[in-house]
DNA sequence: GATGAATGAGTCTTCATTCAT
DNA sequence: CATGAATGAAGACTCATTCAT
């Protein structure tokens, strides 16, 4: 008779690869709702009906609807995060590797644009705001060496790096919002929009 | 016969002076919770409560919960747009204008910090993102016209003018956020990094 | 100085005219607003912004919503007893009372159709099937009495005066509500019809 | 891409058959509660905690405490036209038919006397009206063509049959409720008392 | 007398979470 | 592992009634 052993908690389970795939669907399909209809106004019941499954499923997975959101989030910044990394490390141009970093996140911007509302809402809540924000930073810090790089480099104009670096963020973002998001437009052009503002502000005039 | 006879709604009541103010003080107050707490967290009861004041104060002036915010939103995007109309109209210089436009924004951002997190989470769920579109919409078309006149007057690079202005806005509004909201830098050194950022890019070498 | 003096209650004040106008109009105004929409359905709020006037006038006539909804029924019960005594006194044959009673009654119902329902309505509630239970025995007893006379007269078939004269009720009642309230009908008809099925049943024969 | 599904709503679950059992205990003690109570001042709360439950089960079931009410009615109705049916469907005399549906109907009553109540009061809310009225509809038809029958065979009075169906029902349910449900007399009579009353009138004479 | 404003208990309903089977 | 069922705290909102002006 087996003594009885106290169920590992949802977050520290080992899986099976259908365990796994099962989890993958979960986060998918809750991503894709709480993207729709908001992450407060999507209820546990919604989604695990709309995968056909019971509630004690999603529980087995997630140990709250919390941590599933938090986990949809990380995940999707890793991910970012390594389409970053790889077009950028081709360059040693620190510009050029910039403009690969701009161009990298439209791509997966454009490829997950129902996340863009999620890290909208994210930024929004206490909750959710410092997960997003220890994210962010790595990339920040990431774009912030090459700028001063190019400061050192004599490419880039002597200024804050962190300014600069936020300035360009804010550009990539929200052009990816209005662009992507609203009007579905092609990745690469919007990417070099940005780029090119970034590069020659409104009134730059070099070819 | 008489026929029956619609009740004021809370929205359309004439309201005395006391009642203007009680409404008044409701939308701050509110405002500044949902800005804490996130709008959904919440709960009118707290509301109400932090205010020391019934229940049905708040569904005297207010017909629902959703309706409160909507209306904070609407107000704050007037107030917005009236300090920027301000700033906007002493110069003829379109890119001056510009200028003007982005010092008036960041001051007003600065002086309303916490509705920068309301307008993040408006734009992420549908019921409100649409309202938040309109007013967005209107500052938009102001500022594309000045850019258009920059372009006409060889002042402004030609390129799509509401790509710029959007690459404009980005700049701003995530500084701010950055910069105002989460280090409380002054308003006017945020405001001269942003409008140096877009007027010359990073490579940008002018005097 | 005068020395305060305890206000009267709402339902033991001495009425201007004008004041006996305001409760008759809050009566009448509030017995068709129940009668459609429902006896808590409808909101003292309605009743009060339907009239144009603020609550406390409400509150100045009535000492309750509950209170209103009893004088509405107390002085329709009163109204309909009264046109029936002046239809019954008129002849001697029993037979005839009744008939006109029947007759009187299909006139008050046709001319005060939104009260069916009421009357069916405080008939499903304890805290009014009382009341109304009542005024209604004052009726039965009325009718019990002219059936008693009419089976020692040896005009009415002998059988227990109480079944009789619920069933008479029942069929003057029922046909109302179906051929005056739901297809309106003249109540002449009406009433014809009612006598004519309570004097000789399915069967009868006679010219 | 997966498109939501829609949750299955209260009232279109599948039930396991402790679901089934829980779903009627809900029915039958809401119908009682309802009929002491009244529909309005009866709450959900009142319900589930007079059945020692959670609130969540009842929206388990249902998905609002109107359309419990609705599907009491619905119930009652089904199950009363079902026995007059089966007591109907004995003879072929059309009187006999017509005798057989009003002591179906007045045994069924006094096995649900507390429905009497909810008949009269869903009569009287517009709302749950016409629901009520569909149900009636029918057996109105059945008893409007057993009566058309007897015209023709010269069993019945030639009279509007409809006119002859609505006094029928109106003396079994005017009936019922005085002297089953307010006075416990046994069926049996009643009924009896209905059908005298219906086949003679007061005048009637016939041994 | 009358009004707009305020009260707060109470209503229906939702939903994250847990449990029995 | 999975499901249907259950829980109950909490939420938005209503409304009879009262009060300050």
């Amino acid at each position: 008779m087996e003594s009885p052993v106290d169920a590992p908690s949802a977050d520290a389970r080992r899986l099976t690869q259908r365990g796994k795939d099962r989890r993958r669907q979960l986060m998918d399909y809750a991503a894709r709702r709480f993207a729709e209809n908001g992450y407060h106004p999507t209820s546990v019941a919604e989604i695990v009906q709309g995968m056909g499954v019971g509630k004690g499923v999603f529980y087995w997975y997630f140990s709250s609807k919390e941590e599933l959101f938090q986990e949809i989030l990380r995940e999707a910044q890793t991910d970012l995060r390594r389409r970053q990394q790889q077009h950028v490390r081709e360059s040693d141009d620190p510009v050029t590797r910039i403009e690969g970093g701009i161009r990298a996140t439209m791509e997966w911007l454009a490829e997950h644009r129902h996340l863009i509302g999620l890290f909208q809402f994210a930024a929004s809540e206490d909750r959710f705001a410092p997960s997003l924000r220890r994210g962010q930073d790595v990339s920040v810090a990431d774009v912030v060496r090459h700028v001063k790089e190019g400061i050192v480099a004599g490419r880039i104009r002597d200024t804050d790096p962190l300014v600069v670096t936020h300035a360009i963020l804010g550009v990539t973002n929200h052009l990816a919002r209005v662009f992507l998001f609203e009007r579905n437009e092609p990745p690469e052009l919007v990417a070099e929009a940005a780029i090119t503002f970034c590069r020659d502000g409104i009134l730059g005039s070099r070819t």
